[in-house]
DNA sequence: CATCTGAGTTTACTTTTCTATACCCAGCCA
DNA sequence: TGGCTGGGTATAGAAAAGTAAACTCAGATG
């Protein structure tokens, strides 16, 4: 053990309870998704849907909130705005996914890969994804940068550049 | 298209935007992680928390809260309730992570790396996870049984064994 | 026997989030 | 001109979450 860490110790601080946990990658994601109808909206984007309308009948979600997180996805860069139009209506706004959005997906099968093992019904799940060409299962896993495959008890977390200490009251 | 589904489309009925979204294996497991604090007890777990007071410290979450959701994981068998004991001290309860929390590694390493993309401080991120072993920087991806990396864009959803339609009001 | 500690429970109050329903508005159409 | 449709707002009430402080309980210590 260091010195700092030694003092740290004296003071009762200690790194691990005492760090700044709003500082964290995965609450800021939270702070973004982490409200009720954001990833549902998200899944119905990628299984297809894009108006207004559709999001109502397939989510069933109060139409305040969902226009709430609608404007929040686009303001965060998650979703565009785009318009289209049914020959015969005016122009209307329908929402499509980021490349930013994209960069969800690998969180949101990870959620879909648990509920599939612990939750699904006896019969299996109730949707199925593969890869487009192959048609092989696609699933979500935890590889490092030299190309093994991790299992999560094998991975270490250490502090990070912009580790802090959470400040004293 | 077949029979069938024509039918439906003379109803009124799309499979997309009709199906009985309730049954959805991302839906099940956000009822089980998607409440506040949830996952955030899993992260602390993760890095090495395990006593009530060490979650209220770090956490900084109402204890009548932290008391329910650690009541919860250990119901849904994401934690285990086990004892530890001072020397001087009666024992006292502690929450140990389970197979089926480690399950939940993929979807939290999925959020954490959107964050750490996204949202980072710009000397980066707060912890850095790495495989132990070989020390290389650990990412959640998505593969195929095939063994392909898998495109977020070319992963095909399919109706699977238990697509169920909406019950008709 | 009184006191301390960790792990809660209970109660009371405030704030935020969610739900439900009603209402509004622009443009197309008869 | 009046109704229809898609995409919203507005508002009121219910539920959940957050805050704060008091209380409990069992066993170890003085």
């Amino acid at each position: 053990m260091d010195a700092t860490t030694e003092a740290l110790q004296d003071a009762g601080v200690d790194p691990r309870l005492d760090r700044d946990t709003s500082n964290c990658s995965i609450a800021r994601t939270l702070e973004v998704v982490g409200e009720k109808w954001t990833i549902l909206i998200l899944r119905e984007v990628w299984y297809g849907s894009s108006r207004f309308s559709e999001f109502e009948r397939v989510l069933g979600c109060p139409r305040n909130l969902l226009a709430a997180r609608l404007r929040m996805l686009v303001e965060e860069g998650i979703l565009a705005a785009e318009t289209y139009k049914e020959p015969g209506s005016r122009s209307r706004p329908k929402y499509v996914i980021t490349p930013k959005g994209m960069d969800l997906v690998p969180a949101v099968m990870g959620l879909l890969q648990w509920g599939d093992r612990y939750s699904a019904d006896p019969e299996g799940p109730a949707m199925l994804s593969r890869h487009r060409g192959c048609g092989a299962h696609v699933d979500a896993q935890i590889r490092c940068d030299q190309g093994h495959a991790v299992q999560p008890e094998d991975i270490e977390s250490i502090p990070g550049p912009a580790f802090r200490l959470r400040p004293a009251e």
